[in-house]
DNA sequence: ACTTTATATATCGAAGTGATAGTATGCATC
DNA sequence: GATGCATACTATCACTTCGATATATAAAGT
């Protein structure tokens, strides 16, 4: 399940440019699996040449060549060999939980900057998250409901636990206090 | 807070060589911050090349010198500064909600094998900071507590998401459902 | 006697990141 | 009428990180 796989994947649910799919990514994607173009378009040269997806060049003046991916008979049987692998990974990397392993070494101020993004970037993806839903509406498959439910309860859990033990690492001053209420 | 940052980090605890760096990113650091040897090594060399650490080394007969890694007072400076970035990255890559995007293409049993070893990883995951916990019982510094209770928060999280939203993607049988109680 | 675990080093190809660059259209703001 | 910003599209590149592998020895379990 790289990048490769997943463009794959996004591809079995119709044609597509790189762009469209960067756009996926930013989107209902963004929460669990960023991929920028310094991936993708890699991702789905190498998708073509191995006729995995077969790519119509719609010539532009002026501008290159616009490029639509359409997955192949060879493509949708690679996505079915790929999704048997059975411990598909998760993995959280966190600069924020490593700089808060050393807070002994930060100040107050910088602590309460730093926990306030935090939150901020957790509001961010949640939002994502609620206009993907209301955008697709119904037609969501179960698969992408279970996934945004699971973005919304982690985010949330992750958005609760902050607000519940900053004062492990500040000490809430009643002018703090009010601001975040 | 890249690895090279998140090794200088664990040397303000006192010194130590790559083998002994590998072992914490195995252990408390294991559920947001992964690294192996191809990134510790060349963080360790590259933080001695800028003088933000010295290494002694200690010669061993037949195997090669064991290099022990002493943070510098540049390199308490160095990381001072680190700490002063306002905006901490946390990122999530899982291949596991990629592949649930896709569950449509999958059959019952597949997902059922790929839900449970989820919750074994996490269950996994959950032991291991239980075990930190325990060993260093009362002299972890308070930002560590908050990175540990963080972990827990979050995969406790996950469990209950997937236990309680399996339903979105399998039908579950009664011995499943035994099986599960 | 055999195998696993622990201590310790190191490298390398493959994959991914983040920033940057280029070009055209259209829309709003000044 | 110009300037700047958003959107649509392509693409590359240096750097970092990943994951697997290799090498060596000793201790400890089975």
């Amino acid at each position: 399940m790289d990048v490769k796989t997943v463009c794959l994947g996004m591809l079995t649910d119709g044609e597509a440019t790189g762009y469209d799919l960067k756009k996926q990514f930013e989107s209902s994607f963004a929460h669990f699996f960023a991929a920028g173009y310094g991936s993708i378009y890699p991702a789905l040269s190498a998708l073509a040449r191995d006729g995995l997806v077969e790519c119509r060049e719609i010539p532009q003046d002026g501008k290159p060549d616009r490029k639509v991916y359409r997955i192949t008979d060879a493509g949708r049987e690679h996505m079915q060999e790929a999704l048997k692998k059975p411990d598909p990974t998760h993995k959280v990397r966190s600069e924020f939980l490593a700089m808060m392993c050393f807070a002994h070494l930060m100040s107050e101020e910088q602590l309460d900057i730093v926990l306030a993004n935090r939150v901020a970037d957790v509001e961010r993806k949640l939002k994502l998250i609620h206009d993907y839903e209301t955008s697709c509406m119904q037609d969501a498959t179960p698969g992408m409901r279970f996934v945004c439910g699971c973005g919304k309860t982690m985010l949330h859990a992750m958005k609760e636990y902050v607000d519940q033990n900053r004062h492990l690492l500040v000490t809430d001053t009643p002018s703090r206090k009010a601001a975040a209420s």
